[in-house]
DNA sequence: CGACGCGAGTTCAATGAACGAACCGACCTG
DNA sequence: CAGGTCGGTTCGTTCATTGAACTCGCGTCG
């Protein structure tokens, strides 16, 4: 076991999964991702993660098929990093992960997820427990729970803060200082 | 962020999850205490885990509240590490990680779990497709599949062969080396 | 044209965690 | 009393993470 990464004896399937997403940062990287964020630029704000670790991490899930690198603009060349069906697969996964922390480790929820059409938050496992079927990820609406700090420093949680669907992408606007006038002709 | 192990500015419950079960090797301690196993030793030899880090987990996990130690003799004085409710909890968690790693990176099953009272493989969240419940962790079957190794080197691996139900305590045999005639008044 | 800024990284020294081998102490067994 | 087992701790080495500084391509402002 030369390495640290690899849990190598293990003859299990989750040994596999956690080679590739159980390093420090990755879940969390995955988190941003289901909810939207996919520029390099804003997931080192959000997470405050050290630049080099996050180019590695996003060397390796991409290398896994787990994000996917996609040109949006060709000068200057800038891609953006989305998930893949398997990076979407692991919904469940982190879904239950972060329930299990809310229900065990914190007082007040932090954000709401519900089945948008009929408004009932998610069950354990992201079903919706009065229609019965898993909800798609494009139907499930994230809205800021009581818990939630509601003047963040950073602009990817002030973005973040909007009610919004899963995987849509992330738009943060200019990082203008607190106070400064935003009233400049710019569209609503 | 002195540590290394906090996400110190993420507001997130699975950020905090993670900070208990995001170090490297205790999501598999925590899969062991699932397929029963409880003791310092056979945690070890099952993961090949250095000994200073299994036993920093398990001061991590008892601290948490994710594990219960409890002493089962006296003389000498030994504890077995359990599962606490906490602990089970985190079974979908489990469940679904196990699930995408199959899926997505092993070719043959290594392992089947089923609804005990109907014979049903599990879905993805630990329920039973065909009764539509969760089954409780007592009434889960865990069985060899095709691709499990079926004369594994080390008894803690040998004793999970059998089938067995989750959380039921694992008993490893004395490890008599292999071809040492295990012929003596041995109850069955 | 030149200065400056931005996004997306890489490089580097320092620190912290993991590794594996050795050691330890309480207890039991031959 | 010699040897073995279980459940650790200690320790030197190796590997990963951190944060700060630097780079590079490109666009923009004056």
């Amino acid at each position: 076991m030369a390495l640290g990464k690899d849990y190598a004896a293990q003859e299990c399937s989750m040994a596999r999964a956690l080679e590739i997403i159980g390093e420090r940062w990755t879940l969390l990287v995955i988190r941003d991702a289901f909810y939207g964020v996919r520029r390099y630029n804003d997931f080192l704000v959000h997470l405050g993660i050290p630049r080099a670790v996050l180019a590695a991490r996003l060397r390796t899930l991409t290398g896994a098929g787990v994000l996917a690198r996609h040109r949006y603009q060709e000068s200057p060349p800038r891609d953006e990093y989305v998930l893949t069906e398997r990076g979407q697969a692991l919904w469940p996964t982190v879904r239950s992960l972060a329930l299990w922390g809310r229900v065990h480790f914190t007082e007040r929820q932090l954000r709401h997820f519900r089945h948008a059409p009929c408004g009932t938050e998610l069950g354990p496992y992201g079903e919706c427990p009065s229609c019965g079927t898993v909800v798609p990820l494009g139907d499930i609406e994230m809205t800021p729970g009581p818990g939630l700090d509601l003047s963040p420093e950073d602009p990817v949680s002030r973005a973040l803060l909007a009610p919004r669907r899963l995987l849509q992408p992330l738009v943060v606007e200019a990082d203008h200082p607190v106070g400064s006038d935003p009233a400049e002709g710019r569209p609503v």
